[in-house]
Order: structure tokens, then C-alpha cells, then sequence
DNA sequence: ATTATTTATCACCAGTCGGTGACATTGGCA
DNA sequence: TGCCAATGTCACCGACTGGTGATAAATAAT
């Protein structure tokens, strides 16, 4: 019962910290190397361990995603700054929340990873992964809604899901072909034009 | 010299067909399996032959990956039908033009493949077949341009940037998750209410 | 008919992969 | 003390990968 005894606990038979470090090694593989380096043997490698012990503590590949699953949920709302303040119109309130989106998204390698994985292979591990970005982007977003609603002339979930795709697809070309279409994506004012033009996207279809 | 002896010409000594025989395999893997399936030995398989003789006629993977790229210069003219009539605004142009590119991109799966593999990894291979698709891509919007212009007031390049993202970005996640955020992409009445809410978008933005 | 050259096949290498069973070591409990 | 479960380590398996050298078979040139 009582825990406080050991005096240095260098790193030696502490299941909890072989567990959270295992964890950790399965992000940062997947962060780094993508899904195409995301294999046991890497993993273990990383996280200083025996392979054995992902099996035994997370039920291999599969259980050690759920895991990584589990720990995505608030990935966003923790990324995401908090709105300056309230928005005016349909318009702004998408306008603010795709730049938030944006900035979450970049600075976030592991899910610019997952997300690139999901557009290539149809694996039921992605699926897990995908279900919980999504879910917890759900949740991000329905958080955020106010009453404010979009034009009724606009199909707004097929407007806004183009809006996201765009700026998914631009932020995974960014780091792989450091740019897109001509459109280069290197430094901070590349990125600033480019939500530029987003941002007048947005304000002129959902005009008033 | 004389090459016309053989009656039947079955499937030995014939190096042309034997060429034309790994290349046409290595289109059919990436194809249908993608990039992470896009080896030698699994080349060799579907092509019927030994791997060795992808390296000699090839140069391994390096050189066949060029091919496919020299191969590739001009999958976007040949599939995309001609322009039905001569547009009349710079918004009809990138209208007509974008969804002749989602047709024809919705129907290859051998460049989803590439595109997919573009923004999931950064190798020197991809990197060949990368810059043959944008060149036939940029030769093939060369050759559709007019004399129209966009309106001034508007950073076309980025705009149209976005655009395209977000149509490739649909496409690949139509064909892994069937659909994207929310929109469903499975068949061809979401696939029109997808581009009628993409031709909205650029009639707004490239109203005059 | 006898060479040469091209075309194709085979056997093998070292390395990695996911996965598993046996073993060693440690700590707590009876 | 002895026992037992938890934790960690090691060795190994079959299968696959990219890559190469030697060899066989068929055609062409002499």
C-alpha cells in the first residue's frame, strides 16, 4: 500500500511509468515518422522497453491505439485559444473558428499525421483514430456554436466541410511539399495570405 | 533484325512486352494498393516475372517510379472531356475547370494514390511522381486558359489554391472514410451537392 | 555448327517485421 | 523464511523486404 518508500526509483519496475512511457513512444513515433514507421518493434525501441510489455499492457498494436484514441478527446480544446470574443454574425463565428482550427492543426504533428493517414489506407486502426479526432472535434465545435445561424440560401455543412478540407489539405502539403498549387506555404506571412483569402471566401459566401 | 518469325510470341523473349508488362504492374499496385504496397517483390508478382528484371530494364524502383512519372504527363488531358462552351466569366472558367479536374480525378485511382502519398511523406520517390502530376496539371490549365481575368480585388492563386485542395482533400477521404466531416461522399448526388456548394463558393468570390 | 548475346530464372543474402514462449529478477505477502 | 505474483529480458519463430550473383535457356551472329 504504502508507495513513498522507494528513495530513487530510477526507472526500474514502476508499471505505471513503463505504461505512460510506452504510450508516449507510440505518439512520438507516430508524430515522427507517421503511420508508415507506427510498428511494434519501433515503438519499443523508442519507449527504452521490451515489445513484450506493449503486448501485456496494451494488447499490441490495437489496444495501444485505442489508447492513443482515448488520450485524442480533448486534443483540440486544449490547443484551440479561447475566442476573443463574441462574433457578430455566421460569418465571423466561422471565420474565428477555422483560424482557430488552422492553429490547432499546425503546431500539432501527431494529428496532421493521423489525419494524413486517413485519406490513405482504410486500416481498422486509423478507424479508431479517426472516430476519436472527429468526436472530439464535434465536440470542439458544438461547444463553440452559438445562436447564430448561417443564411438559409447556403448549404452550410457542405460550405463549411469544403472550408475544412481546404485547410486540412493545405496544412498536410505544407509540411511534405512545403506548399500547394503554387500557393507556397513556408513562413508566417504564406500562411496570413492564405487565411487571407479563407477568411474572404467565408465573408462573401455567407454575405447577409 | 527480322522480328516478324514468331508465330505465337506467348509470353517469353520478348523484352518490349516484358517492359510494358512491369510498368503497366507497378501503375496497377500503386494503384490499388497505394504507396505502402508499392515494392519490388509485389511488382515483380503481379507483372508475372522475376524482380530481377526491374532492375535491369528499370533501375529498381528509382527508375520505374520515373517512368510512371513520364507516364503521367498528360493523365489530366486525356481524361478530362473538352470544354463545352467558351466561358464568359473568369468564375465560369474556374467553375468548369474544377469540376472537370473532380471528374477526373474522382475516376483514377492511380493519381489519388500519388496525391495521397504527396502529403503523407516527404521521400525522393514520391517526389518525381509528385512534380510530373503538378507539370501536367499546370499544362493542362495553361492550355484551358482564355483571355479572362480575374477580379483585382482578389488573390486568385490562393483562392483557386484552396479550391483545388479542397476538392482533391473530399476526393481521397470520399474513397477511405466515405465522406468528410460530416458530408457523405458516397454517391453521385452527394458528390453534385458537394459541387454545387463549390460553384457557389466561387461565384461569390469571383462576383463582379 | 559453333560461338555470343540477350532474356529470364533461381538461390541466396542480410535485415526487418509482428508475434510468442521461456526465463530471470524483483517486491510484497503469508 | 519461503512463496507467489508482477515486472522485465531474452531468444527464437516464420514471413516478408530490397538487393545481388550465378546460371539456364533461347535467340542472333559468325
Amino acid at each position: 500500500m504504502n508507495a513513498s518508500i522507494e528513495p530513487v526509483e530510477g526507472k526500474q519496475r514502476d508499471r505505471a511509468k513503463t505504461h505512460e512511457a510506452i504510450l508516449s513512444a507510440a505518439k512520438d513515433v507516430l508524430a515522427a515518422e507517421g503511420f508508415q514507421g507506427f510498428g511494434i518493434n519501433s515503438i519499443a525501441r523508442r519507449a527504452g522497453c521490451d515489445k513484450q510489455l506493449i503486448y501485456r499492457y496494451f494488447g499490441g498494436l490495437e489496444g495501444l491505439t485505442e489508447a492513443i484514441g482515448a488520450d485524442l478527446a480533448t486534443w483540440i480544446s486544449d490547443a484551440a485559444s479561447a475566442p476573443a470574443g463574441q462574433p457578430a454574425t455566421y460569418a465571423e463565428w466561422v471565420e474565428t473558428l477555422l483560424a482557430s482550427y488552422m492553429a490547432a492543426l499546425r503546431h500539432n504533428a501527431l494529428v496532421q499525421k493521423i489525419a494524413a493517414w486517413e485519406i490513405s489506407e482504410a486500416s481498422p486502426l486509423v478507424a479508431q483514430l479517426s472516430k476519436a479526432r472527429s468526436m472530439a472535434l464535434g465536440r470542439w465545435i458544438a461547444k463553440q456554436r452559438g445562436d447564430l445561424l448561417p443564411p438559409t440560401t447556403i448549404d452550410a455543412p457542405a460550405t463549411n466541410a469544403i472550408l475544412i478540407a481546404a485547410a486540412q489539405h493545405l496544412i498536410l502539403a505544407s509540411t511534405t511539399l512545403g506548399g500547394f498549387s503554387g500557393l507556397a506555404l513556408a513562413n508566417e506571412a504564406d500562411w496570413q495570405r492564405a487565411e487571407l483569402a479563407l477568411a474572404t471566401i467565408i465573408r462573401k459566401v455567407y454575405a447577409v
